[in-house]
DNA sequence: GTTAAAGGATTTTTT
DNA sequence: ATCCTTTAAC
């Protein structure tokens, strides 16, 4: 096998590994994934593995897309290994065993704001004290924390919230969720592990099937995914688990880390291999990025090394405030290396200085992770419809959907309708028209025409046609219309854009669902503009699993990064993660690796000191440079009346130029008729001889 | 029940 | 600085 002879020796050791548990401790940059597809490919090739015994895990779809598409290339009959992420894999098991879990084959998922929705109106009947916004996110994010540790209302709840009535909330709430057929993410791990505990034969069955399971990113799992691995693990099975302790990121989300540092105590006779070996980062970059992972405590450990040549030295540039180190990083971007850079922050606000400005000097940007397609106001509307043509139990759609766009049915009438009799809120709607005042009731018929007309019509038609018709009938077009010219947004295109992504999917309920669920699980935001040069901006969880030439760690100030809003709330474990994060950014460089920080920040709408980020301490010396100021390089260039050329907006003539904090500013009038304002040395003005 | 003004909170990180 | 929720007026 050809692909077995570009891996390393360790690499070949865990490709060859059989037998009792083998955890793989893959550092950054090592080929990990590699290894985990080139696993697979040589278990079945070689060993006559059936795919369908394979199942392979992992965190995002992303990853989980990438390994398919690797293995799919390397095997034949690959398209049978069960590739899928934690999430997706428990709602493939619940959906088939949905008659034993009591729920609808079709239930519905609940994302983080239907979780916070369906909390405000269950706890409204629950507790008599006045519930805010913040607090129900905080009820909500419990509730998640106690599902990650596989925690039902019954248990000890005491480690997760304060609040003594903290179970009669998450009760209630549970209940209600399962009454009307839905389950949140938390549940997509949760209920499998207790319905396998609870049905031993599903168990062995499942056993008998995947007799491989190989997990990635195996440091970032909660403990409910651990107990799921447990269940479905047994001694003649092979399981194989992946991950880097320095790379555990996620513990704000449930993840322990301790999964994976404990992982050979808890499976005794486990077999551990290193990868060591970087593949990606110069020498002196992975050099820094080891010096400052060694001040945690801890960690298993690994001694990471490259064959790469060294490279230059990092560089350190200190900006008076956010808006310069944008323009510090304008200046490094004047080689046009748009593709190749990334800058990353840690918190996602910090995108807004960097997008302004590069939005003036025309600097093509890419942001990741922010404002996902399917979190748009628009988008959860018309999935609202959607969901609630699946599931017409389902509370929170309905509500979504009752008075969007606006049908004077307010709360008042809409408490009339829950509260009348029926199966579900079609004909608890039905049921409660003759109470109501002519003008309500007609508008109550005419959603429910919209509602009935679609299920009519779902499974004789496409998918696409269904829901254009529905953003239509419902009126959510009439409204995204007249919203877009007053607010100048772009809804309705968005609109368009989601009717096109329903275009691969199959007609009827069965294909509908399959769809709501694919949407709901997906978060992924890629653009499909990759071919366009453009600057990636990004947070630095979000950039797990990638690499650029050059990457700008930016905010590197204390208590933004490390983030400590909370600082008495915060210990070593916290701190440990937080160099874990900015490890993780480091070692996403191949080539150049430059960190940012600022003396002073906006912060609220108020400049406040800042002070180095302790990190930037932790390096040696020898391992970072210091960048001097990138001012005074600007003079004067142009004058009024030069004629200058651009290369996309062609020629024109300065119109006025002034400087600005030291920089040479133009506002340019092009023969096109445009006038336009640069920063003259940040664009690609350049000047005409005169003729 | 809908719209406008004022006041208050917001900033981790995401499957 | 901006977004969101609550309050007051129509």
């Amino acid at each position: 096998m050809h692909y077995i002879d570009a891996l390393n020796d360790k690499q070949k050791e865990a490709v060859f590994h059989l037998g009792p548990p083998l955890l793989i401790l893959a550092g950054a940059g090592s080929g990990k994934t590699r290894v985990i597809t080139t696993k697979i490919a040589w278990l079945i090739q070689e060993k006559g593995y059936d795919p369908r015994s394979i199942l392979a895990v992992t965190f995002t779809n992303k990853a989980a897309d990438e390994m398919k598409t690797r293995v799919l290339s390397m095997v034949d009959g690959a398209e049978n290994v069960m590739i899928k992420t934690f999430h997706s894999f428990g709602a493939w098991l619940m959906r088939r065993n949905s008659h034993l879990l009591g729920l609808p084959p079709r239930f519905s998922i609940y994302d983080d704001d239907d979780m916070v929705a369906l909390l405000k109106t269950v706890l409204k009947t629950v507790v008599k004290e006045k519930i805010t916004a913040q607090n129900l996110r905080w009820i909500a994010s419990s509730i998640s924390r106690a599902k990650d540790k596989c925690l039902t209302p019954d248990d000890d709840l005491s480690a997760i919230d304060f609040d003594k009535s903290f179970h009669i909330k998450y009760r209630a709430y549970q209940s209600r969720i399962e009454e009307m057929g839905c389950a949140d993410f938390g549940d997509l791990i949760m209920r499998p592990v207790r319905f396998l505990r609870e049905n031993p034969q599903v168990k062995k069955r499942l056993q008998q099937r995947f007799t491989v399971i190989l997990v990635d990113e195996f440091q970032d799992s909660n403990r409910a995914q651990f107990e799921l691995l447990k269940e479905f693990y047994y001694e003649d099975n092979y399981l194989c688990v992946v991950g880097d302790e320095d790379q555990s990121i996620y513990s704000f989300r449930g993840a322990e880390v301790q999964n994976i540092v404990e992982f050979p105590k808890i499976f005794p006779g486990t077999k551990v291999i290193m990868l060591e070996q970087n593949y990606r980062s110069t020498g002196n970059i992975l050099k820094l990025a080891t010096k400052v992972v060694e001040h945690n405590e801890y960690r298993l450990g690994k001694n990471l090394w490259t064959k790469n040549k060294n490279g230059d030295l990092p560089v350190l540039y200190q900006a008076s405030d956010q808006d310069e180190e944008a323009l510090f990083c304008a200046h490094l971007l004047k080689d046009g290396n748009f593709n190749g850079t990334a800058i990353l922050y840690r918190n996602n606000y910090q995108s807004r200085a960097f997008e302004s400005l590069f939005i003036r000097l025309r600097i093509p940007y890419r942001i990741v992770g922010t404002l996902r397609f399917y979190e748009r106001e628009e988008i959860k509307d018309i999935l609202a419809y959607l969901k609630f043509l699946v599931n017409m139990k389902d509370e929170v759609a309905f509500t979504r959907i009752i008075n969007k766009p606006p049908r004077g049915i307010g709360g008042k009438n809409q408490e009339k309708i829950k509260t009348s009799p029926g199966n579900d809120y079609l004909e608890k709607s039905k049921n409660i028209l003759p109470e109501l005042s002519k003008k309500i009731k007609d508008n109550l018929v005419y959603f429910i025409n919209v509602i009935e007309e679609s299920l009519r019509i779902i499974e004789s038609h496409e998918p696409g046609e269904v829901v254009q018709q529905l953003i239509f009938r419902s009126g959510l077009y009439d409204h995204y219309k007249e919203k877009d010219k007053n607010d100048n947004t772009m809804k309705l295109q968005n609109l368009e854009e989601f009717v096109n992504a329903t275009a691969s999917y199959p007609g009827g309920m069965e294909g509908l669902a399959l769809f709501l669920e694919a949407t709901l699980l997906d978060s992924s935001n890629e653009n499909p503009y990759v071919s366009e040069e453009k600057v990636t901006l990004i947070t630095v969880h979000n950039t797990k699993g990638l690499e650029f030439d050059r990457v700008i760690l930016t905010g590197l100030e204390d208590g933004l990064f490390p983030h400590l809003s909370h600082s008495d709330f915060r210990d070593d474990n916290d701190i440990e993660e937080e160099r874990r994060l900015f490890y993780v950014g480091v070692t996403r460089a191949r080539k150049e690796l430059y960190f940012t920080c600022c003396i002073k920040r906006l912060v609220f709408g108020q400049y406040i000191s800042q002070y180095l980020s302790r990190f930037l301490s932790e390096i040696p010396r020898d391992c970072l440079q210091p960048f001097h100021s990138i001012k005074a390089e600007s003079g004067q260039y142009f004058s009024r009346g030069d004629r200058v050329s651009h290369p996309e907006y062609g020629t024109g003539t300065i119109d006025r130029r002034w400087d600005n904090d030291d920089e040479e500013m133009v506002i340019v009038r092009f023969d096109s008729g445009r006038y336009l304002q640069f920063i003259t040395g940040y664009s690609k003005l350049e000047k005409l001889q005169h003729s």
